[in-house]
DNA sequence: AATCTTAATGCGAATTATTTGCATTATTAA
DNA sequence: TTAATAATGCAAATAATTCGCATTAAGATT
């Protein structure tokens, strides 16, 4: 059984390894690491390979695993909501204003400045998110 | 006419000064530097104020205004969609997870990073977002 | 394995936020 | 003052997401 791994991470989070969650994380493992992905594309990909699963039930997985830590949701202007899978390290990212392309990038420098800026409010860092908007080199 | 800088803002960026862009402007001024504001508030605004205008001119007249560049957007999450004049200096903003206020904050270490970044990419910065969660002093 | 309990799913309706079409009205240009 | 153009109100349309609830599936209990 493939899904192995699937049911561990699933169970490790306190969720039942159901059809729909395993279908949206077998579809989450083939893309690419740093693939942003939207609700519709999982719904398109999961017809793609057989499976017909009902929008808002998609919605409520995706919320989940967010809510577990499995995925991440960005809100990015004019874009709208992407969501990525939350392996690898911690990065921000820049996307293009002419072709809409996605990049992340990560500087340590940037956390030292954050960590000043709620240090000196008395404050304490839950997340943060940073988006450069930006013309890509391809489209200059 | 108390309006006459109104009308001049407007007209400096090829906005008829009507009725409804002069009294979004009015109840505008009357908030503090840095204030944050939604539709709706402008709305109930105007009704105290004794002028009702419709939300769907509301959304218009402040869709106009970004353009212009005489009001920012910024969408935060669990909070929505927001505007402040685009008075005074560049910023980014903190966001308190627990009371929703949010704060303003500017470090020019930030700009010299954030242009590495594009650099190293070879693309050119059009414009940025970097906003910090925060359990602020208050909360905590 | 059969049953009980609880959680997940599908479906469509409801919500929320925003945009749009169009008839009417206001503003600017002639 | 009239003609041309743009702005407004209103209601309907759209888009994205959430929710209620009846049905089904999963895990626990016997």
């Amino acid at each position: 059984m493939i899904d192995l791994v699937y049911i561990a991470i699933l169970k490790a989070n306190r969720l039942r390894p159901t059809t729909v969650r395993l279908a949206v994380l077998s579809v989450m493992s083939d893309y690419e690491e740093g693939t942003h992905f939207t609700i519709e594309k999982i719904f398109d990909d999961l017809i793609s390979s057989g499976v017909r699963k009902s929008v808002g039930s998609i919605y409520r997985t995706l919320k989940e695993f967010e809510d577990s830590g499995i995925v991440i949701r960005h809100q990015f202007d004019s874009i709208g909501t992407v969501y990525e899978s939350n392996t690898g390290p911690d990065h921000d990212h820049t996307v293009c204003v002419v072709c809409g392309k996605i990049k992340e990038f990560y500087k340590p420098e940037f956390d030292s400045l954050r960590k000043e800026v709620v240090s000196e409010s008395k404050g304490r860092l839950i997340k943060h998110t940073q988006t450069l908007y930006v013309m890509c080199e391809d489209c200059l």
